[in-house]
DNA sequence: GCCATCATGTAATTAGTTACATGATTAG
DNA sequence: CTAATCATGTAACTAATTACATGATGGC
């Protein structure tokens, strides 16, 4: 189970409460893992029970930062360097482009468009964001990966528009 | 729900049994869904409730073939055509990725050397497929999914070398 | 005062995994 | 004849989504 040590994670990089970490899900993880508030806060609490996490702060609205314990921080680290990888994926895009070949001709340009402009506000996006991280002080973390994403969707919108130009 | 729609688009693509289903998702569908046998027979049968795959043959050890109907035909038209398409992903590898900038430089190398092998790894399981693709008869159908692979896992080699090299 | 958004939670349902179970066929 | 693999199914459990619910705060 691959949540709780997204959590784990995101909260090692910066203490946030609940409501932060939805939106840290899928804006740093929008390629990598979804979870909404519903599962946050339940996981937040079992954590919690386990020693991984502790609330470091209270604030308006009776919102709690959370961050990682010494505890958490060991089982982000076992996961990262013992367990074993479980590399199987869930992605309806990626479903959406292999069977894209089955459509016929008016209809696979039409998917195939509606995907490339997916590609280019993925690419706009990740270009703000590293712009963002380029224009910041200190260690520059993550630029590495968000510079993956943009190289993957290049590969991405390069590899749509060649199908668009046989389709 | 995309699991329907991955089972009569590979049932599209050539009717199978069930088994045959379940390694036809590790094969071709391995980097977009995953899915196991106790969730495909449950489908298979449901998609027969509402008309949308039938028996087409039945084989040895009380197998059966199943094809995709008329109705069947329409629904996953409906989906790659009208449906709006969910772009959350749930992929471990990728949160790995993204968690590998927390580890300090002797853990941080071995966890992307690890994954360097699995890319090398997946190059060769694509390159071999390529391969059979361009050695098979007909249409050649799915070559540029298999080649989008190739340039998406050399595009994950490349960044993985070069984070070691700086690691 | 009221609307948007911040903020947290639970309940009901659906999807997915792991474990259990069984029988058929083929290769050695 | 027996072990491996083919082939199908169900049960128990865990994970995830959708829907329901409530209250706080800040801007207008």
């Amino acid at each position: 189970m691959s949540l709780r040590h997204a959590v784990l994670g995101l909260l090692t990089v910066q203490p946030s409460t609940g409501y932060e970490l939805t939106q840290r899900f899928d804006k740093s993880l929008a390629n990598a893992w979804h979870a909404s508030h519903s599962q946050i806060y339940p996981e937040l609490a079992k954590l919690q029970d386990e020693g991984m996490v502790e609330v470091v702060g209270e604030g308006a609205r009776r919102s709690r930062t959370w961050a990682v314990t010494d505890a958490g921080r060991d089982e982000l680290r076992r996961f990262m360097t013992e367990a074993e990888p479980v590399r199987s994926q869930r992605n309806e895009t990626a479903v959406r482009w292999f069977l894209v070949d089955l459509l016929e001709p008016a209809d696979k340009r039409k998917a195939l468009e509606r995907e490339l402009a997916f590609c280019e506000a993925e690419l706009e996006r990740l270009t703000a964001i590293a712009a963002a991280i380029d224009a910041s002080e200190g260690p520059k973390r993550f630029r590495g990966t968000v510079d993956l994403g943009l190289r993957m969707t290049g590969v991405m919108r390069d590899w749509l528009q060649e199908q668009l130009s046989r389709a």
